[in-house]
DNA sequence: AATCGCCTTGGACACTTGCCCAACTAAAGG
DNA sequence: CCTTTAGTTGGGCAAGTGTCCAAGGCGATT
């Protein structure tokens, strides 16, 4: 196969920086702990990586991009207002404390302090909003680009705010987001 | 008064705290760090607080207050729709880069860890919540719970992305966020 | 002058950190 | 068989970490 024999192992720590940059955070991640979880020796992760970073990143930006393109493809088979219904359904799967949703968050910390994953988070971000875009312009929904860019925001707010705010709900908070998407009975755009 | 001798060595300390948490990132400030920045000895930093947690929580709700507290108060001033754009005004003195920015999301993530942080920021943001939400009231806002919720959640979501995405502009938002306040031409609410 | 508290100092303690590397193993190709 | 190459090991290094503490300073009260 393709596979050269240490490519499992890279993959082994590439699943463990994932897991322990939700648990610990970003820069409480350690070559010991990433070793430990991935049940192999330390001197490992610095043959396979060029450094710790590196693999924090490179974890960091599989699991982002693995997310966006899950999220949009399955909000473009909808119509906006479901596809805001179904992404609340969703979000209810990520508590905002568990693993995945914490990487997020600190991936758009570290962002602040490293360039290259500044740049390839940006890349993953701005497509999203692009195909979010696309897809409400579609439906006639109006100011599309600025329309995505708050339904993205709002999201990743919510992931922040959910840990401290157990209370918001999906019933409550779908009406309030479905202003955003406003309808268009008569099929034609009022500006 | 009540201020002994060492009080403004604490307040030193705690400003110092403000500045590195959101430089270095919250799990990455240090005694030494701090006393660096401080001006003062290392040893200074556990006779006034019991741990370096400690001061970074203190520093961290500290600031969060002061900031939640002038939000509500510049918001209450206004009609909702003028208090959206003075929001997003407000905002553009935060780009999402800067220190004041990133403690707000580090701490948000560290109170992920640490439940004391957790139970504090939780209750600052439930009273920004509430306020938000009689404020809403009062102008005839429909579900104003769940909006100032959606509100809140897409201003911390804007300031997370606002590094990734500079073309994010008031001008283009404004706009967007405004249908969450829809207008009440007719029946204006007076208390 | 002597005493009392608070405050401050600098160093010590026991770890942990990222990164490196000489030695070793294992499989594949000749 | 031997050699080459990729992968793996465990230990070592210097620099950093939070926390503690004996020793001293210093202003106010006795």
């Amino acid at each position: 196969m393709s596979s050269p024999r240490g490519e499992q192992v890279r993959q082994r720590l590439l699943a463990a920086a994932t897991e322990l940059i939700g648990e610990r955070g970003w820069s409480a991640v350690s070559t010991r702990a990433l070793a430990e979880r991935a049940e192999l020796t330390p001197g490992l992760v610095h043959y396979h990586f060029s450094s710790l970073n590196a693999l924090l990143e490179e974890a960091a930006l599989a699991t982002v991009r693995a997310m966006v393109d899950r999220a949009a493809a399955l909000m473009e088979q909808t119509t906006p207002r479901q596809g805001v219904e179904a992404m609340l359904l969703e979000l209810e799967g990520y508590p905002g404390d568990d693993p995945t949703s914490r990487l997020f968050l600190e991936a758009y910390l570290a962002a602040g302090r490293d360039a290259g994953l500044r740049e390839g988070l940006a890349r993953l971000l701005a497509d999203f909003r692009e195909r979010t875009a696309r897809w409400l312009e579609r439906s006639g929904v109006p100011e599309p680009e600025a329309t995505a860019r708050v339904l993205a925001a709002t999201v990743d707010g919510l992931m922040l705010h959910r840990p401290l705010d157990p209370e918001a709900t999906r019933r409550s908070l779908a009406p309030v987001l479905d202003r955003l998407i406003p309808e268009q009975d008569r099929g034609e755009e009022r500006r």
